[in-house]
This record gives C-alpha cells, structure tokens and sequence, in this order.
RNA sequence: GGGCGUGUGCCCGAGUGGUUAAAGGGGACGGGCUGUAAACCCGUUGCGUAAGCUACGAUGGUUCGAAUCCAUCCGCGCCCA
C-alpha cells in the first residue's frame, strides 16, 4: 500500500495543520499514516476544496445512541473546519451484515425495516452533523448495480487470507464457528463504498479498522488516492462491560427521554466515568480531563461527578433546564421516594373479577404491561416489588377488592408507577 | 460424495430410561445495604390463582414410563475426497 505524491512527506506540513490535524484528531485511537492528516489539511487548503470525510452507518436497528455520537462529534469537528462529510447509508450492507466484533452471523434484517431505520438514522445524526455540510449517500446506490463482471474484480482485489487475518474471523475459524462467505465479502463491499464517494478520510470505531484499511486498500486499484483512516474509540455501554449497542439493551439513544437518561447514566459503574466524561459529555478535552482528574484526586465526590455526567449528557441535546429539570425529577423518584409526576392511568375494568368480585392483583400487573404472565406477576408480589400507595403488598395477598384500588397509585419496583382509575 | 461428531431453558452448560420443570454458572428481575455505582447478602427466573399442561432441533417409533433408546429429516462442525 503506497502513499501517493498527496501525501508523500516532500515538505513537512505548515505547523497550523499539525495543530490542526491534533485539535481534529483529539482523542481518535487511530490515525493513519501517521503523520498524513496535517498533509492531507495542507493540501486541501492550497487546493482550494474541503476533504471529503466518510462515515458509514448500516441501518441495522432504529436508534442512533451515544456509541455513535462519539464519532459524529469528531465529523462535526471536521465539517466545523469547512470540510465535507460523506454520510453513507448502508442500505446494502445491512443486507450482508459487518461480521466485526461478531462471534456470531448477525441476523438478517428484512429489507423495510433496514429502509424505515436509514430514514430515523439519517435524521438523528443531523442531531449533531451540519446538514449543510452532509452529503447522505445509500450505498444501495452503486452495490445495487453492480454487475457480476464488476463483482469479480472487486473479489480479485483481496486474498482470503487476508480477510481472515482479522481477529472476528480468527476466532470464528479457530472455535468452529461457523463464517459465511457473503460475510468475508463484507469488508470489500464497505471499501468499495470509498471508492464510489472517493473519500479522503474515512471515520469509524476502532472494530472497523480492517474495513476502513480495506477501502484504503481497493482505492489505488481504482486510479484513486487512499483515504487516510481514522478511529474512535468504542464506548461502553451502561452495563460498564460491552460496548454500547442497541441488541445488548444498554445504550442511551439520542432520542431517549431526558428522564430516562439521568437514571441511566446514574447507573454506570463509577469505572465507565471517565471514558464517558471524555466521549459522551460533549465536553471539551481539557473540560473532561479536569472531571476525571477530580475524581480520581478525591477532590469532587463521584456521586457529583456522575450528577455532573448526567446533566452534561442531557445538555447535549435539550436545553439546560430539561437537565435540570430531570436531575429534580430523579432526586424526587429515588432519594425521597416520591410518585413522579405525568405517570401512566391504568384501568381495570377489563380485569376479570372472581365469584366474590375481587381482582386478581397479578393479572393487574400484566395489565400495566410490568409482567408478561400472571406467573410473574405473581412472583413480584412475593417478592415485595409491589406497593400500593407506597405500601408494600404482603406476599400473601393476591386478590384484592376492586373498590379500594381506585385512585390509588400502584407500583412495582423503584421505577414503574401507575394511578388505577 | 464418504466417515465421525453435535443440537438442552434468555446465554453458556450438566444430564444417557423413572424423586428432571431439568444441576451449575452468567444475565435479567425483585428485596436489603448504598451514592438508583461497585462490592456484598437474600429471593425469583415455562404456562396455569388450581387440577393440570407444555418443554430438551423436527417428525415418527420402542416402552408402563424418553431430554435420555431406534428411524428419518433439518442445522452446525471436524476429517477424508
């Protein structure tokens, strides 16, 4: 893989572009060739035209979260700077499915639904990229077209060991598992996609680095420049363990309710604070350095730096006061146990009654939508889950006269509420 | 194409004819403690308010009785070609 005239080292860059490179690149994991971003700045600025930055989106599920807000703020940086970004769709992709990180074949999504995500996908990232300076590509575009002839020499460009080099692949291949062809075909296609938007720098997390090397790769067969490849870490999700993904339930979506997010990020292992404060806050560098610091001195409690964590999480995307406003509401919930306000009506007049006329108070609680069998219903009431106007329900009681369940307020857990009308 | 092996509950995994609704672990949920963190302790984790029903890849069979035995099929893997 050789660099062309574009990014040979003939005179060291203008010290503004390695600043700038630096401030652009600021807590990117990988930047490669090293050296090549304040080049490739220099020589776009003397051109005259901003960089093309692609990133590349498989529309797999519904929700854009915090996970991928990591690498559109860096986007962000760059379209800040005047450069372009290339929003790829992977309407096609999708089809194939990016075995990275996988251990197993992902499962195949059908083809409305993969076109009902591109639509929410594309809107939520313009939560954060200036759609100004976007270009939405879906890759469906030219993969869609491709012809068998044009297929074959896509396939020429790269050798199977090669592609199972790659550590997702290796451990398939060394346990057993098993690895699709149409899988190993996943990295030429995505590097296919660079050289139909000919890209200059493609973007992703660091899972993707063989891929976004694939594009880099297949460019030059294609008379183009190679991109330079930069990623980003991966952020953990809620749980503090797996990266943060919609499949594993332990994500923070852009469009989650405000509520919602202050009690989520309340609940991430002390651990998950830095890398949060650093990549999800939407904090400056030095802003995050200064939290992690504190907390690590024991100069700020870490109960503070989470509070702190979760309004800045919020203030990303709503106006201070809804973080304010959500940080009273969680203290209200959970510190003095009070009934949140606006919770849901629940009537139970459907509700069956017994020869005496009584309800059968499991049955109430599938009808909240809290259990999804009488059975488990049954078993949260055992458990003492179950309050009724913040009084506990003996585990012995599992019938209950309907009269004295009006108006009343029904609970179970710390954060499912209900009035009974 | 041939040989061998494998398929268990959300996941991993034990179980080779009867007290197996199925050990153990993970996860999840709930209770306690707390900073809704971690750690720790406790409980629950197929359906049915009960009789009972359904469940160990699928179908059929053997048997008083099958996750366990047999046959066929399907999925997956290994080896040979």
């Amino acid at each position: 893989m050789t660099d062309t005239p574009n990014d040979a080292a003939t005179t060291p860059p203008a010290d503004e572009f390695v600043a700038a490179a630096e401030a652009l690149a600021r807590g990117c994991v990988d930047v490669l060739p090293a050296g090549a971003l304040a080049r490739r700045l220099q020589h776009a600025a003397d051109a005259g035209r901003p960089l093309r930055v692609k990133l590349g989106m498989d529309p797999t599920s519904p929700d854009v979260h915090l996970g991928h807000a990591v690498v559109l703020q860096r986007l962000r940086a760059f379209q800040d700077a005047g450069h372009v970004v290339v929003l790829i769709i992977g309407d096609y992709t999708a089809r194939v499915g990016d075995p990275s990180g996988r251990s197993k074949s992902r499962p195949v999504v059908d083809g409305d639904q993969i076109d009902a995500n591109a639509r929410t996908y594309q809107e939520q990232a313009f939560r954060i990229l200036d759609p100004e300076r976007t270009e939405v590509r879906w890759n469906g575009e030219w993969l869609a077209k491709l012809t068998p002839l044009e297929m074959f020499r896509l396939m020429r460009g790269a050798t199977v060991a090669r592609v199972l080099e790659r550590d997702d692949f290796q451990k398939r291949f060394t346990s057993n598992a098993p690895i699709s062809i149409l899988e190993l075909l996943y990295p030429l296609l995505q590097g296919y996609d660079s050289v139909a938007v000919e890209s200059d720098i493609e973007f992703g997390g660091t899972d993707q680095l063989f891929n976004l090397l694939m594009g880099r790769h297949l460019q030059p067969q294609y008379g183009q420049t190679p991109q330079l490849v930069i990623t980003t870490p991966l952020l953990r999700g809620t749980d503090g363990v797996e990266k943060m993904s919609k499949s594993l339930g332990n994500y923070i979506g852009l469009d989650d309710d405000p509520n919602d997010v202050f009690g989520k990020v309340m609940s991430i292992p002390d651990e998950l604070m830095p890398e949060w404060y650093r990549y999800a806050a939407g904090l400056t560098w030095d802003e995050a350095e200064a939290y992690v610091l504190g907390v690590e001195h024991g100069t700020v409690h870490p109960n503070h730096a989470k509070r702190t964590l979760a309004r800045h999480v919020i203030e990303r995307f709503h106006p201070r006061s809804v973080a304010q406003g959500a940080e009273e509401r969680f203290d209200a919930q959970f510190k003095r146990n009070e009934v949140p306000e606006g919770i849901p009506e629940l009537s139970i007049a459907a509700i069956p009654r017994t020869e005496a006329g009584l309800v059968f108070l499991p049955a109430v609680l599938v009808a909240a939508g809290w259990a999804t069998s009488n059975g488990e219903g049954r078993r949260l009431i055992q458990g003492g889950a179950v309050r009724i106007d913040g009084t506990q329900v003996a585990a012995s009681v599992l019938e209950i006269d309907p009269a004295t369940l009006v108006g009343v307020v029904l609970q179970a857990g710390k954060r499912r509420f209900a009035r009974i009308e």
